[in-house]
DNA sequence: ATAGCTCACATCAAT
DNA sequence: TGTGAGCTAT
């Protein structure tokens, strides 16, 4: 390793001298508590990266006692280069990573310490459910009246407040699941310890319990650690928190970055308090705010600003730009979700023409549902575009079925994985026969694997099953085998073949089955970055991003939450309606709360454009498959008016305060609010129809291989095969499909 | 064991 | 409106 410190007490460097005032006071100080307010586009990362770049080069330090933490891969992904890049050299032996992957390094130390072996299993939310039904099922809890996916939240509530049973009174959790949810907690932890398993939360709550209950091991980490620097600080539950601070005690020395207006995960355990209490938690810390925006320009920052100061609980910044005006916020009143997309998809084409790269425009919704108008839409005009943030890549089924067939064979005892792929294919292991292995682990006092290994030695089990029960462990037991001998790489698809599981896919013939085996191989390519399984293994539970398919030229459709840290030329932000932004459930859950969580989310919506940002707000809404009328947000009223312009489509109102009455079709005539350029022009219309669609009222003609042809969904296409009313159509766009022909049109028909 | 049908459901989603 | 889960009929 090249020494790092070689550079230390040169004069200040380059690096340094090309940030700004405060980006550089955050830069330089490295003692004591500091926290950096980070705006939206005040060179966040530049700071974190060139703060760790001018650690390692300014003092001697070794690597290892560098500590720093962010939430997603992707962001520790990006820190290690860019501090490489700054550096000239990777970084070794530092201690970089998310908070659940340094806390599972940790685990693994002392695992002991809390009644684990270090080679446990971390549960995917799959395997948690499971856990939770099977548990609900044996307290004979009703799980339609609690279903487990709720339980396990509310267990989960309570990991990310560092919370364990001792802990917790028996009426906690309240109604949930029959006023028994501590209960059940228990139950849950019990049986995680005997599966030698933990999940996410208990990565870091295990961590506490070490810390806490072993001094000497604390003092290790707190000579080793210090420095530590921590990045989307107003993203912490509480867990995460404690954790830093009893880390930090050591040397006092921590950074934490972030932005309390950009707090949008309280939803799932984050506390906006973490961020606002730093200087109480950290006494003597120097706050240090980053104010200068070099991402937007005059308007959008300005509105963005103004309506995330209409919160009260927040630490207060500033932000300016030395950016020109720019073009006003553009705020559009549409008839309904259709209409939307074609607004939407009007301005792209008008954006394109002036030479806009798609690359450089994003539609960011609240929800995900709102994402099909506009891929309906934009197949139809035949727009390329990408929906990003679908199911992950290790979520997806066929994933997590390779993943546990690994599982089962490298840890015999995960009944967990075991019970996913022990009927996958089918090889006649119903649930009958399930359920009397079960009972004989159980009686066993053994996992389900254990058990299957003495009943095939007896006659309990019927011939049949016998057999195969017996040829299964036999496969197991030599795929075990394989791995000391093997490299894993080629273990893995021996495991998938022979078991059949392959060959399942590849007699599937549905239209996913394809991607799926694509997928498997993929899973292999990603396993050759690893010496061994075991390393490969951890990485799936903790890591394993999407693989998004590259090409930028395509406009992105995403939510707000996943567009959190990116950037665009253009922005649109549609579906600003009561109920659906802020979303009523938010609101409901959370209150006030809930609502200024919603703000930061608009104003995380706003300052993600550069150039152009446009709002708007459809008058009727199909909910639940019902229209509703809605009302415009109250976040387009909190825009300041001189830093937008607003149109709505002839003949449907303006104003977001007024003007839209009760009963379906009628509009009572709306006045102007006190927006003076709003004016409502409202006319009767009927209820939206959807009589145009193209499938309906079309007799259903004689189709011909080769002919072109329009589906709603799928866009054009040309027919390979006619099976009765079933055809195979190539789509241009959608690839290949199986659909029935009153789907479809022919092309020179299509609307 | 499985295909097919009815019913209930409907934010955001990292690790 | 669209989908996933669970039950029924084979």
């Amino acid at each position: 390793m090249v020494d790092l410190n070689s550079a230390a007490g040169e004069p200040a460097s380059s690096y340094l001298s090309s940030l700004n005032p405060a980006q550089r006071s955050a830069v330089e100080a490295l003692d004591g508590p500091v926290l950096v307010l980070a705006g939206a586009g005040t060179g966040k990362t530049r700071v974190l990266t060139t703060r760790l770049a001018h650690l390692l080069l300014s003092r001697r330090i070794d690597p290892r006692q560098v500590l720093a933490v962010t939430f997603t891969n992707k962001a520790a992904q990006e820190m290690r280069h860019r501090v490489a890049a700054l550096l000239g050299q990777e970084v070794e032996g530092w201690w970089l990573g998310t908070f659940h992957a340094l806390a599972a390094r940790i685990l693994r130390r002392h695992a002991e310490l809390v009644g684990l072996r270090s080679d446990f299993t971390i549960l995917d939310s799959d395997d948690q459910l499971r856990l939770i039904r099977q548990l609900l099922q044996a307290a004979k809890i009703d799980d339609h009246k609690w279903p487990p996916r709720a339980v396990l939240g509310v267990i989960e509530r309570w990991k990310d407040r560092g919370l364990v049973p001792a802990k917790l009174a028996e009426g906690d959790g309240g109604e949930v699941a029959g006023g028994r949810a501590v209960e059940l907690f228990i139950a849950y932890q019990a049986r995680l310890k005997t599966l030698n398993a933990c999940d996410f939360g208990d990565l870091l709550v295990h961590n506490l319990t070490i810390f806490q209950d072993h001094p000497d091991v604390l003092a290790q980490y707190h000579r080793q650690f210090q420095y530590l620097l921590v990045d989307e600080y107003q993203d912490t539950n509480v867990s995460q928190y404690l954790w830093l601070r009893i880390l930090a005690q050591g040397h006092k020395n921590i950074c934490c970055v972030g932005d309390d207006d950009q707090s949008i995960y309280g939803w799932r355990g984050a506390e906006v308090g973490n961020i606002l209490r730093f200087e109480h938690d950290f006494p003597g810390a120097k706050v240090i705010r980053l104010e200068q925006n070099y991402r937007s320009t005059g308007h959008i920052l300005a509105a963005a600003a103004q309506l995330v100061a209409n919160n009260r609980g927040r630490l207060g910044k500033t932000l300016w730009t030395q950016a020109d005006g720019g073009e006003p916020v553009r705020v559009k009143a549409v008839w309904d979700a259709d209409d939307e997309a074609r607004w939407v998809s009007d301005e792209i084409e008008a954006l394109q023409r002036s030479g806009t790269a798609l690359g450089e425009i994003a539609i960011l919704v609240r929800a995900g549902f709102q994402t099909r108008e506009f891929e309906e839409r934009f197949l139809n005009i035949g727009l390329p575009y990408r929906v990003l943030g679908g199911p992950r890549f290790y979520e997806r089924q066929e994933i997590r079925d390779a993943m546990a067939y690994v599982r089962v064979t490298v840890q015999p005892d995960d009944d967990l994985a075991f019970e996913r792929i022990i009927n996958l294919p089918k090889r006649g292991i119903g649930p009958a026969a399930l359920q009397q292995l079960s009972q004989a682990a159980r009686r066993l006092e053994t996992s389900r694997v254990g058990a299957a290994l003495r009943l095939v030695e007896t006659d309990e089990l019927k011939p049949k099953l016998r057999a195969t029960l017996r040829a299964l462990l036999q496969d197991f037991a030599r795929w075990r085998e394989q791995f000391r001998a093997l490299p894993h790489t080629e273990v893995v698809p021996m495991i998938l073949d022979e078991s059949g599981y392959t060959r399942m896919w590849q007699e599937d013939k549905s239209p996913e089955a394809p991607g799926r085996l694509e997928n498997l191989k993929e899973l292999v390519n990603a396993m050759a970055e690893f010496d061994a399984i075991t390393g490969f293994l951890e990485h799936v539970s903790l890591v394993m991003e999407n693989v998004e398919g590259a090409g930028d030229a395509a406009v992105s459709v995403m939510t707000l939450h996943g567009a959190k840290g990116l950037e665009f030329d253009n922005v649109f932000l549609p579906g600003w309606e009561e109920g659906l932004f802020p979303n009523q459930r938010a609101l409901d859950g959370a209150g006030v709360a809930g609502l200024e969580e919603e703000r930061r989310l608009a104003y995380v919506g706003l300052t993600r454009a550069r150039l152009r940002a446009y709002v708007s707000h459809a008058a009727n809404r199909m909910i639940h498959g019902s229209w509703t009328n809605a009302m415009p947000s109250r976040f387009v009223a909190e825009l300041p008016d001189e830093d937008i312009v607003s149109d709505a489509a002839p003949g449907l109102f303006a104003t977001p305060s007024r003007g839209l009455a009760t009963g379906v079709g009628r509009f009572a005539a709306g006045e102007t609010g006190r927006d003076g350029g709003r004016t409502a022009i409202v006319e009767a219309r009927a209820v939206p129809s959807r009589d145009r669609s193209p499938e309906r009222g079309h007799a259903v003609a004689a189709f011909g291989v080769g002919e072109r042809v329009f589906h709603t969904k799928f866009g054009y296409g040309t027919i390979e095969t006619v099976d009765g009313d079933k055809l195979h159509i190539a789509f241009d766009i959608a690839g290949s499909k199986k659909v029935i022909d009153s789907f479809v049109v022919p092309a020179d028909q299509a609307s």
